[in-house]
DNA sequence: ATTGTTGCAAAAATTTTGCATTATC
DNA sequence: GATAATGCAAAATTTTTGCAACAAT
């Protein structure tokens, strides 16, 4: 019956995606992966991601400039998304407020997202 | 010197995005729209669209399934999202909360998003 | 008249998909 | 050996852009 392959190509790409903290874009991972696994194909990239995005396994953050973003982190935490550089910093916070709940009555919430535009102060002392 | 003219269309297409609630993509616009101007161009949704957002006029919500979200209602207010059917709900909390800064120190936050993800009451009642 | 705006269609760019091949169980 | 995953390239989408025609001041 249905069972699931964990192939090595699946495992690269989750680790990549774990042991960043740069939010990556597909094709961020692929370029990463690409240089090691010169067989590895951008499609193979998109599949797993929709698969552990399906799986809860990663999260998506943002999309900059067209591109979606996506967090291996999947502890609920706020981010900051640097309008100038594209850079997404997380922000955890001791006071979890932004796992709280839709206040509109009878919606159910699966996730809370949280996340600052602006400029983040790399971009602010570089001029 | 670089003026700007507004143009009936450029007019229509920003009426079209205030008086809606249904936080449309540049398509639904130009569906809309079309309808009564058999003479848009979709192109020019997208260009007025992008001229919106660096006035401020318009800010961009999400993205659902590939296409970017916006909303005419620029007063920062949090969202719901459907999963289930894709609606984008307002929700103007009377603690307004989500305007706080983002606590990174020596960040410039210009703006704040909260937004909630799971399945609307309409969809829930549905089954 | 000059400058800004649009329509159209082509081009970019991101993401998805079909299918033969390869890997995993 | 059966099933799932991949590579490759083509296709589907969304978004951007070049340019001649048009509109606004």
């Amino acid at each position: 019956m249905g069972g699931r392959n964990f192939s090595k190509k699946r495992q690269l790409i989750l680790d990549t995606i774990k042991e960043t903290d740069s939010h990556p874009s597909a094709r961020w991972v692929y370029e990463k992966l690409k240089a090691d696994f010169p067989d590895l194909s951008l499609g193979t990239v998109y599949r797993n991601i929709a698969l552990f995005k399906e799986e809860g396994l990663v999260i998506s953050v943002t999309n900059i400039d067209g591109e979606e973003r996506i967090d291996g982190n999947t502890h609920e935490h706020a981010h900051f998304v640097c309008k100038e550089c594209g850079c997404v910093y997380d922000i955890f916070s001791s006071n979890d407020d932004n796992a709280a709940q839709c206040p509109l009555a009878g919606f159910e919430t699966d996730r809370t997202v949280l996340t600052y535009y602006g400029r983040c102060s790399d971009c602010i002392n570089r001029e």
